[in-house]
DNA sequence: ATAAAGTGTGGAACGCTTTTCATAGCAAGA
DNA sequence: TCTTGCTATGAAAAGCGTTCCACACTTTAT
């Protein structure tokens, strides 16, 4: 296909002027503009990105990385990026690393070798040195807390977000309170938890340790924590749960053992996923998709400004009720 | 950061010779070889993957369109596409087009101007003669039917899934069924709306007019929908319904209504969602994110073969009986 | 009238790697 | 001994667009 020193010659003026035309320079007369135009068209050409890239150095491509695509947390988060970037006439390259460290690498790689102008992480396997280091290749955010230096970031307040729902069943005269978390060292985890305590504590209330759950993350474990609690002598009157879809197992799951939900039980979920909304569960929202948008208007900043300064923005987490409190 | 150039003067090779090293061509005489590592470790050197891009005119990336990503259909394709990427060292270009012909054409602008490699496009908002065009400047696959003549497909059947569905309703002697599908006109409504009456007729049955639901979209669509049936006084024992989100909403609803499932009314759905799971609907499954890794397929092959050939393959869905029957 | 500022255009360097072609040494086969 | 056929390496072209610099011609301001 037609290069741009072919429509040159053709258009009968110098490569310089076709580039003008092709980037709305001023300074290129009407008359050439028109001509110019007119061989484009004809033959139908367009520019070669690459060649672009190569010379600008820069590529219109911001890069994510998450675990998994199929989750609506990341995906609400993709979507929230893949917005915003579209208004600024970014791609968006969607990297999934399965959780390793390796793959993780070799999407940072991307960006050291320029296959990226910038790059989101919704989740992280490598430690903070590591991604520091490429952080001097391109600007980089992450979608939750770090400690790295050079890498911005944006998240959810998670101890907020467990203190919101705590004082809420607190608020409504709860003392036996529970809760299930995921990953149970996680950074995430580990303010949870603190919340919980220190919820628990201002209220003056020692809580049971076994209404503690960790490890929770699948909705199957979701059913088996409402079986544990069935048969336990002493039952919490009230959860906190860190995902929907296991508050959603535990629902389910209740109802089939005759626990009434929430007269027996009452439960507080902790994300946006819409099957929370269907089971009605009431839940701490946390505003992954926004987070998505914040998280690419700060990349294109630092991509377009070209600073590292290190920012942290926490977004508040909002309470929804709704039937199982 | 260096270039190709300064490793090979350090190394005291030619350009020619780091870049077969870079390529582990053979001919490179192991000392060489290894001063050019050595060097390129001590300079942090990588290659600039733009002038790669250029000089070779591939990119290693594929396009996906999609209406939204935030959408679990959507996901789980993009998950079997990227799985199969990886394996392939392709990088992943999501495109959200909002269903907007005019943004999908700015994607498909990409792919003439190698920006990518191929496209996939999950859904599509542009005329089969728009695709045919664009399919010239590199490969397109498509994740529905298209009557394009260089665009392959691979697709679920929707004929043969309402035709599983309702063999299933029928053998369990059923013969006052109802359906629910989304756009009433849509490519794939059509087919369902034929294997309905098809296999309506060929069991002898007549189906009542108001036991066909059409523009089906949302959860509360489903609430309104058994609703209606519960206000009628003859009504359907049994409803194929073509999203498990619309069937959900009908069995949460049906539960309030005090309408038994399945004894009052039978219920089965039609995809892959994990809310079926969850509330144990009974599904004709279509395997989505197999559907993403056989377009990654065929796409690479193209791709790489450097061939156009038409190639239509459909998916076969399965039954997977849960509690709604 | 004269300097300064603005407009319009072309040449050439620059960004960087891959790949083809040419060359040369050396070993194996005829 | 002479030809083939490898192995090893470098020079240079090709892939393509952007941008700085230089030059020339108009205007406008002083």
């Amino acid at each position: 296909m037609a290069n741009i020193r072919e429509i040159a010659k053709l258009a009968g003026v110098s490569v310089s002027t076709v580039s003008r035309v092709l980037n709305n320079h001023p300074y290129v007369s009407e008359q050439k503009r028109a001509e110019v135009m007119r061989i484009i068209q004809e033959r139908n050409y367009v520019q070669n990105s690459n060649a672009v890239h190569l010379s600008t150095g820069k590529t219109m491509v911001v890069g994510v990385t998450l675990p998994l695509v199929n989750n609506q947390y990341y995906s609400s988060i993709i979507e929230g990026i893949a917005g915003e970037a579209a208004r600024h006439q970014y791609n968006l390259m969607v990297c999934q690393t399965n959780n390793s460290a390796e793959q993780e690498q070799s999407i940072l790689r991307l960006l050291k070798n320029k296959k990226m102008d910038g790059l989101i992480m919704c989740s992280r396997a490598n430690g903070c040195e590591t991604i520091d280091e490429y952080a001097q290749y391109g600007p980089i955010i992450t979608c939750e807390a770090n400690e790295a230096v050079f890498v911005s970031s944006v998240h959810i307040d998670h101890y907020q977000t467990f203190r919101i729902g705590m004082e809420y069943l607190l608020g409504k005269g709860h003392r036996k309170i529970g809760y299930c978390i995921g990953r149970k060292n996680s950074f995430n985890s580990q303010h949870r938890k603190r919340a919980y305590h220190d919820m628990l504590q201002s209220a003056g209330v020692t809580p049971a340790p076994e209404w503690a759950f960790e490890n929770c993350l699948t909705v199957q474990d979701g059913k088996d924590i409402a079986h544990r609690i069935w048969q336990m002598n002493e039952r919490p009157s009230a959860l906190i749960v860190s995902c929907n879809h296991i508050a959603a197992g535990i629902v389910k799951e209740a109802g089939r053992l005759g626990l009434r939900v929430p007269e027996d039980l009452a439960i507080v979920g902790c994300d946006d996923q819409p099957v929370g909304e269907l089971l009605e569960i009431t839940t701490v929202s946390s505003p992954s998709s926004l987070m998505g948008k914040y998280a690419f208007e700060m990349l294109y900043d630092r991509i377009v400004h070209q600073h590292k300064e290190k920012e942290e923005r926490e977004l508040p987490p909002l309470l929804v009720e709704r039937g199982t409190t």
